[in-house]
DNA sequence: TATGAATGAGGATTCATTCAT
DNA sequence: CATGAATGAATCCTCATTCAT
């Protein structure tokens, strides 16, 4: 593996367990064996690092809300929380120092908005499908706020465990819970026909959570 | 007005506009016209500056939240928005910089977690005073995740503008929308009797989100 | 004495015997015995230090060239050749490095030029007067450029020196012969009334050139 | 064009535009698509890269003030002058940072001081040449300090402009308003036979610098 | 109460140079 | 000849906090 993907991988570590704030540079390299010259050789400064995550971040928010063959609606939404699940979990530091990273990088706070309106926009998408095949019934005049408030939990449902938790670390479980905060919310949207299948993923979550 | 006093508003206004991070203690000395030296005459370190801050937090939210007079569902449901509204405003710098916060001290990360443990109490309590009044529909086991999600949108709100707006400060038409936003999470369990005052309620948000 | 004046001071001389460049801000506090937080209590950074022995060097500047009482041709003369001794000698690391300094700074650059500007205009008025007096004679053509040229060499001869003298430090001898070389490019224009007390001024910095 | 030499042709390019001071080996290989490593390989260091190109002036301080067949007086000094302005062009990255240089290489201080040494005395000669020939009037006392003037200018023209603009870079322009001072040092000593001759350079130098 | 000078550990970054391949 | 990853010492600067007065 090249050390550039090393110092990216272990940036990643280091950043979900101890905060990208407390991680410097020099113990990104000390934790490689690396000078810290090396470690700038690769990258100008950390800001580039951050940014290399964020890519991967982009990559992981296209693969895991876009466009895909499986169509039903029950697929569609699995999809889309094990998307959650999973983004929220890799990438748990991003979402723990969002607002510090966005300030501090107007390039990546473009980046962002960009990817951000770029994944609502598909979600909306995929709920009006949902409410046409009578999988959902909600208020047309709501959707868009609804959209808004799933990403927002999504968003900032890691931030959420950090001042719920008194020194506790983050844990897949606890990751969990979001999806199921987010079941909650759909729970009174969601149309008779597609109660059974709602209730299965509920249960699989349920069984994350309290695993 | 004693120089204590004086140190605790100068510190809230200078965090809530540049971010607790930003501020240092000699800002807040320099701001107030006053030496470093003398600011640690009245708080040991910056950490008690910040509890202080959050003690005035901690009486806002007894105050906002707690037990009250009034008790028609609209003057309940009113004073609560309201409280949000004030409270997220004045304490922006709080709800932005909060995992930050309580990580540093697990003192206050104690209180803030027995203080809003209260306010979730009380507020849930008055979500099944409404349901029994007939004022909202709910189905009683989702009953606390509505809560806890109501909840994240107030805590998380401030955050939410920083991650949405390139550099602009926050306003309090921003702070707004976020009631509003809430206000869009009760659509859905709002019973007859009480629409019409809910939709008063919308309109007057509407008009402070957009004026 | 002040910790901000002995930062200033010991920065002048610290400059002055290893040149600006070599001199860092830990240095500086580690001659004075003082932590480098505590300089930079005292200055933002190390440009500001250098713009404040600058300031000395303007002050410096009207004092030696500015207006003064004495009115004959000979104290006049004088005054100035002993100004560029003292000048050249006291701010010897500024003339040594004047075009890195002055590049990295373009606020102090301005400064600079207008300092020089408003020297170059009182000198070449007081040329104008020892003409007019019959002291000098020269075609008023290159009056402006003899002017400029005693200048450059005032402004060079300590850069000359280091690069005349291997690895040898500047010496008061050394740039007493940059008077001298002043002094010769006047020989020519010197008319006879004034040839004795040129003579004696020659003398004079002969002895110390070679005292 | 074998690699070392388009090392050392980029090098003196880069140090030209930019200052030696702010080129680093890394900048050089990389402006020539080729590795540092292999740079190193054609040079143990920067040094050495620096030396080259000043072997590059001495050869040309060789060439433009050495002996020649050319005897006519005018013949003589059109040839020293534009040699100069030549010589300041080619190689103005070394006037620029000429005392931080010699410093940095005491070996290279050497030669420098050799080859000048050289030019100065066939320069002189020239000058008693000239003052032979009936072409020039000046006292045998000062005219060492005369040709140790027009030296002092030569050297540090390129600093000077430096000094001069805020932040322009240095132009062929410019640099033959060094030569127009050199002959301004000249004017006064210019005897009735030479004067035609002369003005004839004064003018042409005034052509390049005005153009 | 108040001053303000002083501390010092720590962090991001640079760059000439080396060396295994 | 050439690559390019790696080194590490050095530099400027920050800031919460202390303490003599």
């Amino acid at each position: 593996m090249k050390t550039k993907d090393r110092i990216i991988e272990a940036s990643c570590e280091l950043f979900n367990e101890h905060g990208e704030r407390a991680v410097t540079t020099n113990h990104i390299a000390a934790h490689l064996g690396i000078s810290p010259g090396n470690l700038y050789y690769h990258f100008r400064n950390k800001e580039q690092i951050i940014r290399a995550l964020f890519a991967q971040y982009e990559a992981y928010l296209e693969e895991a809300y876009g466009p895909s063959d499986d169509e039903t609606a029950f697929g569609v939404m699995k999809r889309y929380l094990d998307g959650m699940f999973e983004g929220m979990w890799r990438f748990r530091f991003l979402y723990a120092s969002l607002p510090e990273i966005l300030a501090r990088d107007p390039e990546l706070h473009k980046r962002y908005l960009q990817a951000h309106h770029r994944v609502l926009e598909t979600a909306t998408n995929n709920l009006r499908m949902l409410k046409a095949q009578g999988m959902m019934v909600i208020d047309d005049a709501y959707l868009d706020e609804f959209a808004e408030g799933i990403k927002m939990v999504v968003t900032f449902w890691i931030s959420h465990l950090y001042t719920q938790a008194l020194d506790k670390p983050i844990t897949e479980q606890g990751v969990s819970q979001g999806v199921l905060q987010i079941l909650a919310m759909f729970h009174g949207y969601i149309a008779e026909p597609a109660r059974a299948d709602f209730e299965r993923l509920v249960a699989h979550y349920r069984a994350l959570a309290h695993g």
